[in-house]
DNA sequence: CGAAAATTTGACATGACTCAACTGGAGTGG
DNA sequence: CCACTCCAGTTGAGTCATGTCAAATTTTCG
């Protein structure tokens, strides 16, 4: 790259503001939350996680892009989710269970992330119990999408949950690779250069 | 119905052994948390939450069947989950919004529930904060499990998904009428009977 | 500039849907 | 106890959405 880009401060006002949306902080909480977390930069292509191994950390996209996708036994990638800034990401169920992941999480552009290890979030519900609450209610938002997500898949042709993917997710559409979001959707990347091609 | 049923106790103590899965309560919670708790009996077919409605109780399931639908412009059902013993139910996106439901929650046997309006239940997270504890972790696993429906469905075939859906609920597979299941699998009833007739 | 990756295009295959007819219980009422 | 209806489930013919495979084209980027 001819032009160095220059590294932004590691700070954590990104994520304080993020969950200030959901509980209100004191001075003190954000120094607990500050010295729980660990702020951490990736490169293109990056794996912050890979299926077979425990997923170490749950992370809050400061900058960057990240797809979450599971390659099942034929070797065929199927993209569960994206995350860009102010997103959270990471294998879940293996974080929770500290078990082998069922996805791989990688970075799709040079990405900054802040992170924290699952022994580490236990101590911080501890220290700050209100953290139990906001993480509630995000993950509470999450599943509901979710769900949504199914019956669109079930009740809904490929090329309305493109078009729809695209409205509710401009940024993420200009970012990454068209067969990843075939995938995301569920379809293969032919099928969606044809639809694509059908109009507009 | 020859032989009357005896009603079953309305106790909490269901409820109780639940929460107390993840996490511990004492004397005083379990009575704070059955001042904020009602228990209620429905009728074979009646509507816990109807879509357009906003979705008043979050339910723990004591006894009987529940599914969770939602009915497309064109008239179609598609089932989004269904609920047996243990298991908790509501519109949760409408719940929490209290905003209008996109889904029916219909009983399909008579059932037994606790239930908990939304004001009670954030004022039984202020006197029990443990439980903000205890709802972030069933919600973490239910999240878990529904993205993997995602996968699921994307990458495996219908009659695959079928075979697992047995496996995995077998009691649900015998107490609701195939058509339903057929939707919960995101096929039509007839295409079911076709995979049901190929092979067993 | 050249190679690899991403996307497009076309011919053909198939899983799953639609619609309509038929079967077989499970009430219900006479 | 029979006749009737209603609802769930089955079956078959024809169709459509989407997949597969292979080749051509375009874009990206070292």
């Amino acid at each position: 790259m001819k032009h160095p880009v220059h590294d932004r401060p590691m700070n954590f006002d990104p994520l304080f503001a993020y969950i200030e949306k959901y509980v209100t902080l004191s001075k003190e909480d954000r120094a607990t939350i500050a010295t729980h977390f660990k702020y951490r930069k990736y490169v293109k292509g990056q794996f912050i996680v890979e299926q077979g191994d425990i997923c170490l950390y749950e992370s809050f996209v400061v900058k960057g892009c990240v797809r979450t996708y599971y390659t099942d036994t034929d070797g065929n990638e199927h993209v569960v989710m994206f995350a860009i800034e102010d997103w959270w990401t990471a294998d879940l169920g293996s974080f929770i269970s500290q078990g082998p992941a069922d996805y791989n999480v990688q970075c799709l552009e040079r990405t900054e992330l802040i992170q924290i290890e699952f022994p580490d979030l236990e101590k911080l519900y501890h220290l700050v119990p209100k953290l139990e609450r906001f993480f509630r209610i995000i993950i509470q938002k999450a599943f509901v999408s979710t769900q949504k997500r199914i019956i669109g898949n079930f009740s809904t042709p490929a090329k309305e949950r493109y078009v729809k993917f695209r409205k509710q997710y401009p940024q993420i559409e200009q970012r990454v690779p068209q067969y990843m979001i075939a995938s995301y959707l569920g379809i293969t990347k032919e099928f969606l250069s044809k639809i694509r091609s059908q109009h507009t």
